[in-house]
DNA sequence: CAGAATCCGGTCAGATACTG
DNA sequence: CAGTATCTGACCGGATTCTG
């Protein structure tokens, strides 16, 4: 086996996990759901849409759904009237941070190039 | 103004510069197609197709183009017969190693906790 | 308050075929 | 080799309305 070869097979490899964080993440509100939810530990239904910005009720609750499904947060209904949820972020849940940290950290500065321009 | 607002203030300020990361880094392919280009530093576009695995030239293409709009890439014709495209990283487009590096990082672990199930 | 239900347009992305 | 052209189904995600 050639050089080239093994070095193309091993950047292969690490794309399918990218892929695969990808995966998890995919969709515009993900990250910034978690990313809400490590700065605050738990919130509300209500507090995540103000947090979020522009997020609707309905894509709000159908990506919370799919982070419980991934073990990423908790869901608690509290016997309250009317009733209020609090969504906690899981320890796995807090395995993103350096993934949303890179990110913002891009974000900010990509921001400034663009700015600069 | 509470100290609660301040902090959520912080917080949706920070997923405004996620927001742009993401929307830079948008679609199923981007990611993988710079952080092979950080691997190589240069490569055709048959390599890539080869290196990422099941895209399709077509969306190879569209992405390809959107990068090197971002200024992540740049792309150059080589005249040879037939023609052959020479794709290259910009260091602007290596500053998306963090990003990537921690996606692959999650996307590994991730993996074992998959399989672990 | 925390959603569920319904409707709907847009675009994402795959399959396939073709070109210089 | 490095794409372009065309077609198409899927689904993403917004708007709106309604409920316990």
């Amino acid at each position: 086996m050639k050089d080239k070869d093994k070095t193309m097979e091993d950047c292969s490899k690490k794309i399918l996990a990218v892929r695969d964080a990808l995966e998890i993440f995919s969709g515009k509100w993900k990250i910034p759901i978690i990313g809400a939810l490590i700065h605050f530990e738990e919130a509300r239904f209500k507090d995540l849409q103000n947090i979020i910005g522009g997020i609707t009720s309905r894509m709000l609750s159908k990506e919370l759904k799919e982070l419980e499904t991934n073990l990423l947060i908790t869901r608690e209904v509290i016997d309250t009237r009317p009733v209020t949820v609090k969504y906690k972020i899981t320890s796995y849940g807090k395995s993103c941070q350096d993934v949303i940290f890179s990110l913002y950290q891009w974000g900010a500065e990509h921001r400034k190039v663009i700015i600069g321009k």
